[in-house]
DNA sequence: TAGTGGTCTAGACCACATT
DNA sequence: ATGTGGTCTAGACCACTAC
């Protein structure tokens, strides 16, 4: 067994459990630790490394959540994945393009102060008839449309939410540059026919198929900041993820 | 600040921080903490339920990964949800619909040993040609078609998956009792337009959108044990989730 | 029997937010 | 200044697996 070489600055603000899972997990995808391999013991790495062994197995435990690792008692831990699939995240659709490398940009077609209608208010615990701001944006990516995406957002968190910074940001980009804090989304996934004007904006055939995603963003007070109502162009857009069973 | 009187038993092979967090979720679910409530700090909680701070902590952070509690340094730990929202887990359609209550069935239409083409190969690590088990069900709910599901299973953990047992059970619920453990999905959710094959399948019309979800699991050994490809009538099925930045 | 991961304890110091 | 959660240590005992 190769020991497995590690950098630890105790004074770095970084905790030493992130600096050591991501050391092992750049050993994993550089090739170090290819799947099958198993890795020491919990209590010899602590011991190579000169730390804990708690401190070593929660920079583990932090890989195996992303699926990189598998542990069995009695037996060890084992590398089954080189490469951390894209999970689902608390990121917009404008950060995935941009780490595509799609430069995507926005036509923002409305933006204004509205009411609540009754599944607004309902999905972002305000009453019917409140102010909120709806925003609605085509997406293009590779010159050509993706997706319209509707938004409604709570009047206290949108003073950055402006139509030049939504051109070339996503709006939880502006929103984290506000001191806004998304944590939790609950999304739901679906599909549908376009109707005749949504398929002239995605420029596609009209019935053609929509991946529809509904997604209420709560901050980390729980407070409801935001309702999205997206509909994409279904040939050009999926959604993957990894799931690791808890 | 109520006391949150907690029941543990030491012995018990439930481990105490599961224990702990599944009484606090009972708790936060009957309405005894709502949200927006702060808990007691993690010292106090720990006092008062008689167990070290490290233990109350793991308790407390299952709920934070589920969306239930915020926590923020300095602050204190909030609530922010009182249900638990489904999240994407490694279950089944058939264990979720079974949890609805609607008494899922399957029709199996074909149940063959077949050889891996190049696609089914690729997301299976094997060699194109060798044997596989392909599977194709129709999933029935409430008396209606669902979904067209399409399986391929490597041959070594096939033993139990008999048509009569699926047509009353998931495929994984069938797997997990022959010792298979299935524990990464790599799944994408897509939509695409039906075939006319396929809507009258579906008993939808010709055309009408399909909301698809490709899955690779592996077991605990890292090995690919099954490829799933199904299509969903969009109309009736969707997918639901919660994220919690992490 | 030996070695593994799973759980648990009783402390400690720190960064951060509030008062 | 106080209290919060975030991190870390150095042990301990246990359940499970493989030999």
């Amino acid at each position: 067994m190769t020991i497995l070489t590690m950098e630890i600055n105790p004074a770095s603000p970084v905790p030493i459990y992130h600096q050591v899972s991501e050391q092992l997990q750049d050993a994993i995808s550089r090739g170090d630790l290819v799947k099958g391999d198993f890795l020491p013991s919990e209590v010899l790495l602590a011991e190579q490394w000169g730390i804990s062994r708690p401190t070593a197995r929660r920079a583990i435990q932090d890989l195996v959540d992303k699926g990189l690792l598998v542990r069995k008692r009695g037996v060890g831990t084992q590398v089954v994945n080189a490469r951390v699939q894209r999970s689902v995240r608390l990121s917009s659709l404008f950060d995935d393009l941009a780490a595509a490398g799609s430069k995507p940009t926005s036509v923002v077609q409305h933006w204004a102060l509205d009411t609540a209608n009754s599944e607004v208010a309902t999905a972002l615990d305000l009453t019917v008839g409140a102010p909120v701001m709806q925003l609605r944006r085509l997406r293009i990516a590779d010159m050509l449309p993706l997706a319209i995406m509707v938004n409604w957002i709570i009047p206290e968190v949108c003073q950055g939410v402006t139509a030049a910074a939504l051109q070339e940001h996503g709006l939880y980009e502006i929103l984290r540059a506000s001191r806004v804090r998304p944590r939790i989304a609950h999304q739901v996934i679906g599909a549908r026919m376009s109707t005749a004007e949504e398929a002239a904006m995605l420029k596609i055939s009209s019935g053609a198929p929509l991946l529809t995603m509904r997604r209420v963003m709560q901050d980390d007070s729980g407070r409801s900041i935001e309702l999205g109502s997206h509909a994409y162009n279904a040939t050009r857009y999926s959604v993957e993820m990894t799931v690791v069973d808890s």
